[in-house]
Formats: structure tokens, sequence, C-alpha cells
RNA sequence: GGACAGGUGGCUGAGCGGUCAAAAGCAGCAGACUGUAAAUCUGCCGGCCCUUGUGGUCUACGGAGGUUCGAAUCCUCCCCUGUCCA
């Protein structure tokens, strides 16, 4: 690749780059010295389990590593103690070495299924951060202003709303920075949400007598709920150690117009054909759901490989449009053939949180009950609540609860 | 340290001392409609119990006490948050 060719490709979906010219300039001194960048990007300790929103920063560090840059993979621990101030979150309590270590592996399987172990450097922050001292710690602290700390929206937003704020958040954007510093980096990688982040890593590197780091954001990927950004804690995410029956399943609940998204940040078409596909379905030329079908089928891929993928896809044709039991049916044996109050038995078998639930949801219409394990089930609907259900009538029956479904076999 | 304003169900946010398990909105769950999409409409949305009902009961409005026949609502102390002042 040419030396645009390469600032193109780098550049690629980011949502900005600053600054593109110095990234070129060191791109090139990179080349004629031989020596790869440093591409450093932050992840927290605490939420090991990557998600699809994840992908879209460590898709780009695999940019840079096709071109044999050095990725550094860095792993919050320290900084993790704080937290990151964008949420409504106080002080953790400390994770002990064997957590943070069985978060390292576990972010490891998951991230080498994208980037290449060979060219990886994982690393922790308290490796260097643990071991500043108070008068370091003031140092550090003496080299950026509060006015500039408090630019971050998070913060101005939190004093104007009259929210809580600690003094060691403020300080989570200098620890942060200081990564950078340890590490030498020449290029950070980010979500767009962590913009000043990288730029105070970019300020206090001079003051360290390094040059600044270019900085790179990525956009933030929409959860499933096509509103909030995909997090963990918020239940919207599709996470990359999850089945392609799972991630399928997911994916096909998005909505039509978070598809075009998920397409544009998730997989490796160009716009244009993403586009062409806009058009086609927005034309009558293809079914909105085929395309989602599609979209699904490839990200499963990524992560399954093709044959999973497809499985997936049947496995959920069968069970959505064809009315099939699901192929991973639960099964469950109640071990009792006395007769039981229907919202009884809900509840003993988990299908239900508790009894005053199990009640409601039979009021609601939304238990079926098909007796035997013919698939497809016929479903009756069970309405009512004090129905009593007897096991010896039905020795193996197939229960649904709203989505849940269990096939259940009595015994004496 | 001082003055003031606040702390209500997952969130936002109403709540005359009794009719409050607590308005409203959001989120969530279920049903209808569909493409398990979105939008829309309907119902539910603290727990437990039963004879399933405009049923019974327990626990809830920062914490602890108090005043009252009766408190989310009044009083005292404490904790927490914010604003302004030093």
């Amino acid at each position: 690749m040419t030396l645009d060719e390469q600032v193109a490709y780098l550049t690629k979906g980011a949502e900005e780059t600053i600054r593109v010219e110095e990234l070129r300039a060191r791109l090139e001194r990179s080349a004629a010295a031989a020596k790869p960048l440093r591409v450093k990007a932050g992840f927290d300790p605490t939420a090991p389990d990557l998600h699809l929103g994840h992908t879209v920063l460590i898709q780009k560090l695999k940019h840079f590593q096709i071109l044999g840059h050095t990725v550094i993979f860095l792993i919050g621990d320290f900084t993790g103690l704080i937290g990151d101030p964008s949420g409504q979150n106080a002080t953790r309590p400390p994770m002990t070495p064997e957590e943070i270590a069985a978060n390292a592996e576990t972010y490891k399987k998951q991230v080498f299924k994208i980037l290449d172990p060979e060219k990886t450097v994982v690393d922790f922050n308290s490796r260097w951060l643990g071991k500043l001292t108070s008068y370091d710690w003031v140092k550090l602290c003496s080299k950026y202003t509060v006015a500039r700390i408090l630019e971050r929206d998070d913060f101005a937003k939190r004093m104007k709303e009259h929210q809580p704020l600690s003094v060691h958040e403020l300080i989570y954007p200098l620890v942060m920075g200081y990564d950078s510093v340890a590490l030498a980096a020449d290029v950070e990688l980010g979500g767009a949400d962590q913009k000043l982040n990288l730029l105070v890593g970019r300020a206090l590197q001079p003051e360290y007598g390094q040059p600044p780091q270019i900085i790179m954001t990525m956009p933030l990927l929409e959860g499933l709920d096509g509103v909030q950004k995909m997090s963990k804690s918020l239940g919207n995410y599709v996470g990359i150690a999850e089945t392609p029956g799972e991630m399928f399943g997911k994916l096909m609940s998005i909505s039509d117009d978070l598809m075009w998204r998920y397409y544009l940040l998730l997989t490796d078409l160009g716009q244009p054909e993403i586009q062409g596909m806009k058009d086609a379905a927005n034309g009558g030329g293809a079914h909105p759901m085929d395309l989602k079908k599609e979209l699904a089928r490839r990200i499963a891929g990524d992560f399954h490989g093709e044959l999973a993928a497809e499985q997936a896809q049947a496995d959920w044709e069968a069970q959505f449009q064809g009315k099939a039991l699901p192929s991973n049916l639960e099964a469950k044996t109640f071990s009792s053939l006395s007769p039981i109050k229907l919202f009884r038995l809900l509840t003993n078998l988990g299908l239900t949180e508790n009894n005053t639930l199990a009640q409601r949801k039979i009021k609601e219409g939304a238990v079926y009950m098909s007796a035997g394990e013919s698939d497809p089930p016929n479903w009756q609907r069970l309405s009512d609540p004090t129905w009593e259900f007897d096991p010896r009538n039905f020795p193996i029956a197939v229960l649904k609860v709203g989505r849940r479904v269990m096939k259940v076999r009595f015994e004496g």
C-alpha cells in the first residue's frame, strides 16, 4: 500500500482523527526507521465480556496490525478503581489480583478472535500507576487545569444538573492520559465518548518530553434498542462469546433503521454496497427481513464460522417462522405426580419468578401448554389461574410463558 | 465552618395527616397487529395467601426515634446530595 492508501485505510470509518497529517508523517517515519507504531486502546477490567460495541474499535486495531504495527491492549485495572465518570458510578471496590487475571484471560480469548496474538501486547496500567509516589501524583495534577477537565460534557452536565461529582473522577482523564506517557503511545484509539480523555493524553505527553499521540475516535454503536449505546449494564448488547443462535436471534430483533448502522460498523461491506441494499429495501426489491437475516448471518459467521451461522439461521426460521420448538429446548423433570395449581407449577419450574407473577401471566393469556412432545406443538392457551394441573394426565408437556418454552417430564 | 434547598418504587417525578402499595411519564413484561422489526392499541407492573375478589395479609416513601386513633406527609437527631457564602 502506498502511504496515502494506508492513511485512507486506517482512517476509514473513524469518526475523528486528530490529526491526519500527523498520522501520515508518523507512518512515514515508522516505515523509514522500520519501527512499528505503538497503538494503544484501553479497556475496563470490570466488563470482560466483550460485545459488538467493542468490536468496532477492535476492528480498527486490527487494521493497524495488518499494516504491521504493534497493538497495545491495555487493561485499566487501576483506572477501574475510579470508574469512567461518564456513568453514575461511584468508586468501585478494588478487584483482587485473581479477578483481574481471570478477566484478562477472558479478554484475551475474546479479543484474539479478531486480533493477532503475535502482534498484540496485553498490559495493565496498575503496573506503573501503582508505583507513582505522592510527589508524582501532584506533579501529574499540575500538568493540566481544572477548566480543561471540566470541558468534558459529562462533567459540565453533572455540574449543571447538580449531580454529585467527586474529585477522584476529575483525575480519571489525567490518569488515562498518563498511560499514554508510560507506554509512549504513538496512536490511541477510543470511542467517541473518550475524545476528551484521549486529548488529555495528547496534551500530557509533551509535558513529559514525548511527541503528542495521534488520536482516533470510533463511533459508538447503538444497542439493540437502537437508542442507547450498546452496553452490558443496559442489557441491550450482543456478546461476542454468545452462541450463534443467540446472536442471530438478537440481531433479528433490531429495528430496520438500526440494521443499516450495524451493516456500516460491523461488516466489511463498503458504503456503496450498503446503499444499494437500502435502495432495494425502500424500492421493494428486497424484503428488509431478508437483509436482516443476511446481516445476522454475517455477524454470527465472523465469530462462529459460516456453517454455524447457517445452522443458526435455519433454527431461527424453523422456530419462529415454522412454529417449531427450539432445537435446544430447555427440559426439566418434575418429581411429583400430585395435582398442583398451574401458577404454582410455573413458579416451581422457574418459568415465572413468583406466584403473583405467574397468576398475572396466566390471566394475561401468556401461558400455553402442548400435551406430549409433538413438534410442531399444538398449543392450548391456559387462562384460568386456579386451574389444577394433574401430572397423571400429562406425563410429558411443553409449557410456554411469553417467550420462554420448557419441556417438562413428570415422574413420581 | 455558615445559610438555604433537597433525599419517594428500575429511572424521572407528583404527592391536602386518613379514601396511598403511593399520580404521571419512561423503561420493563404480556396480549393484539406484524417480518419474534418499528409504530400503534390494550392490559400488567412490591411480596405472600386463598374461597381469584371493588378479597386477606406483610413489607415499603434516606436512617433512628417521637407526636397522633392514624404519618410518605408534623417534630427531633443522624446520614447523604446540591446551591450560595467563608
